[in-house]
DNA sequence: GGGGCACAAAGCGTATACAATGATCGGCAT
DNA sequence: ATGCCGATCATTGTATACGCTTTGTGCCCC
C-alpha cells in the first residue's frame, strides 16, 4: 500500500521510435513487463518457449539490460525460467510444482474467505460481477487466452479484498502460475474455473456468508485440479536407467 | 578482503589491472546476496540504512551492474525499497505491513502445522533440536544478531518440512520481513520468539500431534506480535494534509 | 537580513562494448 | 563410413561510459 508510484511529473514524452534516454524508464518497463506478463498468461507464449533478450530488446525497442531486469523479474516469480548460460524460457512446471501451487491455493484462497466476506463493499461486488460477466462473455466467444486472464483477475481481485497485501501478492502469482498450469496440464475445452463458479462465489459473499465462501472456494479449486490431467511424465530427467533397465 | 578474482582465462589482450570478467558470477552473486540479506536479517543493517550502488560495488569487488541485480531481487522480497531516483535502502515495515505478514504467518504456518507432523523424520527433528539449541546458546551469550537469524531459520525449515516449496518459499520470505519487523517494532531484551517455545513445538511434533502443534504455533506468532509495540507512527508517509488542514 | 534561484556535485538509469561459455558443424583419423 | 575433435558461431554475463534527475550550497535580489 505504500507502492509511492513517484509519477515523475515534467516532460514524459514516450517520444515514440526514438529509445527516450531516460525519465520514461519505470513507467515503460512495467508496461513491458505487463506485455511479457500477460503473453505468458494468456498462453500466447507457451511453455518452453525460448525468450532471447536481444529479440525482446528489439520488440520492444529497449537495450537488453531492461529485458535483463524484467526477465530476472519473471524469474523470481516462476513465471519464466533462466538457465545459466542458456537464457530464458517460459517456465514448463512440474507436476510436483502444479500439486504445491493448488495446496497453497486451497489453503490461502479457502483461508482468506471469511475476511473477504466480512469486509467486502458494494464496489467490490459490483466489479467482482463485471469480471465474471467479461469472463463468461470471453469463454462463449472462444477467446480462451482473455478469458484464462480474467479468471486469474478474478481470484486477484478477491484476494485483495482481503485487506492483506502480502497474501494478496501471493495469491496473484499463484494464480499466474495456475495459467502457466493449466497451459501444460490442461484439458483444452474444459478451461479452468466453470464460468458459473465465481457468479456462484459471488451470491455467497454478498450474503456475507463466509463459510460457505470457503467452502465452495475449496470445491472450486478441487475441480479445477481435478480437470488437470496430470500426467507425470518426467520429461526433465526421465529415468533412463528405469526405462532402459528392464 | 576479496578482491582476488581467479580468472581462468590465459589471454587478456587488454590490460591486466582488469578484475575478473566472468567465470566465477553466479556463485559469487549468491553469496554477495546472503551477506546482505543476512547482514538486514540480523540487524547489522537496520532499516532505513541506505545502500548505495557504487560502495556496495567497491565492497565486494564487482561492478554496479552485479549489485544492481541482487538489489533488486532483494527489493522483490521486500527487504529493501527501491526508490526510483533516490536508490536503495533497508525496508522500514510499516504497521500495516507488520499485521499483513503476522496474518500471512497465522494461515500459513498454522495451516502447515498437521502436515508436517505427518511427514516429519527422524533427522528433521534432530535438525531442529539442534538449531532450537543453537539458538537458545546465541540468546544466553548475548548475540542477538545470531539468535533472531537461527530463529528464522528455524521456521523456514519447519515449513520445508511440509514438502510444498511453494509455501515453504513463501513463509522465508515472511521469516526474513519479521526479522526487520522485529528490528522496528521489537523490544530490546525481549526478542521474538521465547526459546523454550520452539523445544516444546518439536515435542508436540514428534508426538505426530499435528493439532496441539497448530494450535502452539498460533499462540506462539500471537504472542510474538503482541509482544511488538506497534506504535503506528506514519513516518513513511504523514499525511500532511490531514495534519495541517484541519 | 531572509528567501528564492542557479549552479555544481553526486548518484542512479540506460545503453553499448567486450569476454567467456556452450552448442553446432565440418574435418580428420581410424 | 563412422566417431571424435577442433573451430566457429550464437548468446549470455559483466563492466564501463554517458545522460538525467535530484539535492545541497552559495549568491543575488528584495
Amino acid at each position: 500500500m505504500n507502492q509511492r508510484q513517484f509519477v515523475a511529473g515534467g516532460k514524459s514524452g514516450d517520444g515514440g521510435g526514438r529509445p527516450g534516454k531516460n525519465g520514461d524508464g519505470p513507467k515503460r518497463h512495467e508496461a513491458i513487463y505487463q506485455s511479457i506478463s500477460d503473453a505468458i498468461i494468456e498462453h500466447r507464449l507457451k511453455p518452453g518457449a525460448r525468450l532471447r533478450e536481444d529479440a525482446l530488446a528489439e520488440v520492444f525497442g529497449v537495450s537488453r539490460t531492461g529485458i535483463r531486469k524484467i526477465l530476472q523479474r519473471l524469474a523470481l516469480e516462476q513465471l519464466v525460467t533462466l538457465t545459466p548460460r542458456r537464457g530464458a524460457s517460459v517456465t514448463r512446471p512440474t507436476a510436483d510444482e502444479a500439486k504445491d501451487v493448488f495446496d497453497a491455493r486451497l489453503m490461502v484462497e479457502c483461508g482468506l474467505m471469511p475476511e473477504i466476506a466480512r469486509r467486502i463493499t458494494a464496489d467490490d461486488l459490483a466489479a467482482l460481477r463485471d469480471m465474471a460477466r467479461r469472463e463468461r462473455q470471453a469463454l462463449k466467444a472462444g477467446e480462451q487466452s482473455t478469458a484464462i486472464r480474467l479468471s486469474a483477475d478474478f481470484h486477484t481481485r478477491l484476494a485483495s479484498i482481503s485487506g492483506n497485501a502480502t497474501l494478496a501478492d501471493f495469491v496473484e502469482r499463484l494464480c499466474s502460475r495456475s495459467s502457466l498450469i493449466l497451459a501444460v496440464y490442461g484439458n483444452a475445452g474444459h478451461l479452468g474455473c466453470e464460468s458459473h463458479d465465481h457468479d456462484d462465489l459471488i451470491g455467497y459473499l454478498e450474503a456475507g456468508n463466509g463459510e460457505r465462501a470457503e467452502a465452495f472456494m475449496g470445491r472450486h479449486l478441487k475441480a479445477i485440479e481435478a480437470s488437470l490431467s496430470i500426467h507425470v511424465e518426467e520429461d526433465e530427467a526421465p529415468d533412463l536407467f528405469e526405462i532402459f533397465s528392464g
